[in-house]
DNA sequence: CTCGTTGCAAATGGTTTGCACCGCC
DNA sequence: GGCGGTGCAAACCATTTGCAACGAG
């Protein structure tokens, strides 16, 4: 499964003459194998315990590159910064305003309702590539700490 | 019915205990008549003709506001910035990737989908409040640019 | 009158860039 | 072996902040 979507991803790059160095492998594969939708930041924490002396510019230059291809998506932050997120399949973000996190929301309607929209992009004459869909609120979690304040 | 949405607008910074400012007015006067999605600096450029030392730091300062007051929403820009829109109704956005122009999409059926997207959140015990839904993907104009080219 | 807000300028810090070295193809 | 990519550090610039003056309630 995963391998399917990392072998895709060295597929894509391979099509766009975009060379397949370490640090990209190692990117793509924490970005496949984790749904936590990181910071750039988080994202070099933890591969650079595994991977010394990688660059914070390479994490960036990189994600910028993986988002042209729309390998994945960029989720804009509350707390103005970004958080990224392989793109498998079209899901739903929950995005809470108070702790920040991005929880996916997995739903058999969903494919449908994607492809609802991005046809009715197409009216326009717009030819749509990937969607961004956030509902922004307060999640579970937050909502109880709020309550027993 | 600008005129609707801007009372509302004043009525929710009033309950807020927001003061309200000739340079909240402008702003916000603004944004309802305008829905070029602008950026901070179109938004300060434009306001400061007809009201002189203006500040770059009180837009931004009260685009954040609006924010959190969920008057406005924030749309991330592909060449890494925000725009801005006025949160009236809701509706569909189409992001092009190559001159970052946004497109608004009405559509009769948007507003049920974005109430079905909603309540897919309060599945996993989200409060959602305003949604950002965008489709990636190169407009009309960029698309023949690019044949012609 | 009071205290939140503004304007200015300086500080901040996330992101990009220049350049020499490296290593993938 | 060539050239695209990396690491490092410096540069950049969008955004935030400190502070004195202002003005909305």
């Amino acid at each position: 499964m995963t391998n399917k979507h990392y072998d895709n991803a060295m597929k894509r790059l391979k099509e766009n003459n975009v060379r397949i160095t370490p640090q990209r492998q190692i990117i793509l594969k924490y970005l496949i194998e984790n749904d936590n939708h990181p910071t750039v930041e988080t994202i070099f924490n933890v591969l650079d315990k595994t991977f010394p002396n990688l660059s914070m510019a390479t994490v960036y230059n990189n994600l910028r590159l993986f988002k042209k291809l729309n390998l994945i998506i960029e989720l804009p932050s509350v707390d103005s910064g970004y958080r990224y997120d392989f793109y498998d399949h079209p899901h739903l973000h929950a995005a809470c305003d108070i702790c920040n996190k991005i929880i996916d929301i997995d739903d058999p309607e969903f494919a449908e309702i994607e492809k609802n929209l991005k046809d009715k992009t197409r009216t326009v004459g717009f030819k749509p590539t990937v969607s961004s869909i956030s509902i922004h609120g307060i999640c579970k979690e937050c909502q109880e700490k709020l309550a027993n304040q």
